[in-house]
DNA sequence: CCGCCCGAACTGTGATCACACATCACTAGC
DNA sequence: GCTAGTGATGTGTGATCACAGTTCGGGCGG
């Protein structure tokens, strides 16, 4: 049973169905805040914007709603949900432990090419937000970039599959905002954070790590919630 | 706009799609451990089992493969998911961190109420426990009931959705083996972690808590893995 | 001028069909 | 006797159609 060594050299051809692919699609609308909560969806448009049948679609938005990302209401209706007060605040809470957690268990066992590669995140970011006019749309992109860096580090694949989940929801009311308002970066709050972080992580200070990401999630939380324009009850 | 006083006591007509009675269906299956780690499924099988078409059932399963807990092989089989020695190890140890953190909560914020279904909970699953012969699917569902009494009084709804997707990818491994070696009971490590939870969420004692129930967890987990019959690889 | 009603357009849901692919049993060939 | 090819069967995936329910706007009646 020999075969062409050439044989070996071939890629992998990848399989994707294109319910994978109509999946991370949305998932990229919505975690970097280009879908607003209460923003209707429908299965047939976005189906001819993708360029596929409505089949695929509905698959990547049963997923999502299972998720939480989406909820078809009762109305029928595809929707971004609106997260109440009550809900925004108990999804921060979460993130604070859950992420915290994770940055914990990350500065403790992370590898010299898991911090370097922190590093260069977060130098990533800090150089855009200190511009004079911050790329919203970057800004969004390369929080993300850093965050997910230092949860590559905890060693628990579930526990990241938890949190990509957690910012799928959070995402809409949290991107969209800082989407908008980039200028609120030059208050230097989330640069602060992230460089207490950065720092817990080179001395492998786990409680410090934690202490910082949850201050970062709780920074943010607090300034959506001050803003006051989520709505007190869950809307129907 | 006036309208009879009897139709505000009208119950609300439950609106459930088949896909989410299936998804239903499907959980309990994974969660009370009759589906094994390695079973196979097939659309059109369970499909006919469930006396529907295909449509719901692949919803259900989509979403089921998105937690983790079904998956579709490159061979297009669809099966539960066989976890590696590792990935198990993975799992229990993210299962360790966010339910200890759930318990803690619980712990120091419980209610009155909430405590007393605790208490019950936990009544109900010793007395079965110390039975002579205990029933295996009795013992899974008394378990899984006083576990999640647990968390619902930790006030994060987020971190009780997560949990029970924590569940479904370890249920058929955990589950399974419970339901066939019920006498493990009797060796009373199960019985000896609740009462510790229970004093603990009595006394409002959150570091308690949490450690009782990761020892719970990595009770069990510890047993698996010593029994040597998780593959040391993925099977592909 | 306002309120109500009805119909057209659109929604998600479910069923059914078509297709490419994987698997297995079997046969022909070396 | 063993391997490689070949067909039948069953698989998930995707497209298309049918339908009940909703939404929204135009027009009738007040």
């Amino acid at each position: 049973m020999s075969s062409p060594r050439a044989l070996a050299d071939l890629p992998q051809i990848e399989r994707r169905t294109l319910a994978d692919t109509a999946y991370d699609a949305l998932c990229d609308l919505l975690a970097s805040g280009r879908l607003a909560p209460g923003d209707k969806l429908s299965l047939r448009q976005t189906a001819a914007a993708l360029g596929v049948s409505v089949m695929p679609v509905r698959e990547a938005v049963s997923r999502l709603a299972s998720d939480g990302a989406l909820e078809v209401a009762l109305n029928r209706a595809l929707r971004v949900p609106i997260l109440s007060a009550r809900a925004f605040r108990e999804l921060a809470e979460t993130r604070m432990a859950v992420e915290g957690m994770a940055a914990s268990r990350a500065a403790m066992r992370r590898s010299g090419e898991e911090l370097a590669a922190i590093r260069r995140a977060e130098a990533s970011f800090r150089s855009l937000a200190e511009t004079a006019q911050p790329d919203g749309a970057r800004a969004v992109a390369l929080n993300r970039d850093l965050h997910f860096a230092i949860y590559a580090a905890c060693g628990l694949q579930p526990l990241r599959e938890i949190i990509a989940r957690l910012w799928l929801k959070a995402g809409p009311v949290l991107n969209l905002d800082l989407r908008a308002y980039p200028e609120r970066l030059r208050q230097g709050f989330a640069i602060r954070r992230h460089a207490e972080v950065l720092g817990a992580i080179e001395a492998r200070d786990g409680p410090a790590a934690e202490a910082a990401i949850a201050a970062d999630i709780g920074d943010a939380a607090d300034f959506i919630l001050s803003r006051g324009a989520l709505p007190a009850t869950a809307i129907p």
